[in-house]
DNA sequence: GCGGATTCTTTACAAATGTAGATTATGAAG
DNA sequence: CTTCATAATCTACATTTGTAAAGAATCCGC
């Protein structure tokens, strides 16, 4: 099956990444967690997470009393739907201005072009062979 | 004042798009673009188009019968909106890793990573002076 | 000035999203 | 077994987003 295209929410990214740190982990771990930077309440977190659950990026299993998530994404799938996402409305999927935009609007120092320039090296040998 | 960040629906994209290409233009206008592609009615477009306005993303001026609408933010700001939001969201502001994301999920080929390459060359040397 | 075409205005409504209170169930400790 | 703490369930409501119909205004040509 062709991976189904991931889109999150600002508030389902925030769950879903307290997640990959956690799991499996319950709604009030998460809840804990996420209060600090969000004031969000169990019910709120609750509520994101059984929709997450609905949606298919987060799975849930009863154990006993406590309702046990797992992400059921990967941190690179979810990565990759935005990335596509931003690539294909904002830039109507031309990969080059987007990275022209990239370098433009972050205000990179020399250190971090030579990492990208070496990230871009990596991959054209792997591609080569 | 700093460049408020601009973020926008699909919905949104799609008539910005279509503004950028013809403004200053009416609504029927875009509507009558965006009809193929989207199926969107009259009414349909006009709301957008006035939800943006009062979003700030756009500006509508009466004359005569005519609500004549241009856009207020520039192509650029609105692709470095986006890509500000995914940087934010989907890495944590981490820049390698979101470049690292994109080289592994389109599959380039050698010549858009020499394309790739070359942006970063052309950056660094604007950088040094 | 009248009719038709064009555009605008108003209103609506469903789905998705953000947020959470109130109430109930349940397990653990005594 | 009773109580307390914790977790779960149910329900709710405002806002935003997607989509549009219905009716009103206006301009152009006759």
């Amino acid at each position: 099956m062709p991976a189904p295209i991931i889109e999150l929410t600002e508030s389902e990214w925030s769950i879903i990444k307290a997640v990959w740190e956690t799991e499996p982990c319950t709604a009030p771990v998460i809840q804990e967690k996420l209060f600090k930077p969000t004031g969000w309440h169990y019910s709120t977190v609750r509520t994101l997470m059984d929709r997450m659950v609905v949606k298919g990026v987060l799975t849930a299993k009863k154990e006993g009393k406590l309702t046990i998530y797992k992400s059921a994404v990967t941190r690179t799938q979810a990565q990759s739907g935005e990335l596509f996402y931003t690539l294909k409305h904002a830039f109507n999927g031309a990969l080059t201005p987007m990275v022209q935009c990239l370098l433009d609007s972050k205000n990179l120092n020399a250190a971090e072009l030579d990492e990208l320039e070496s990230l871009i090296k990596a991959k054209k040998k792997s591609v080569k062979k």
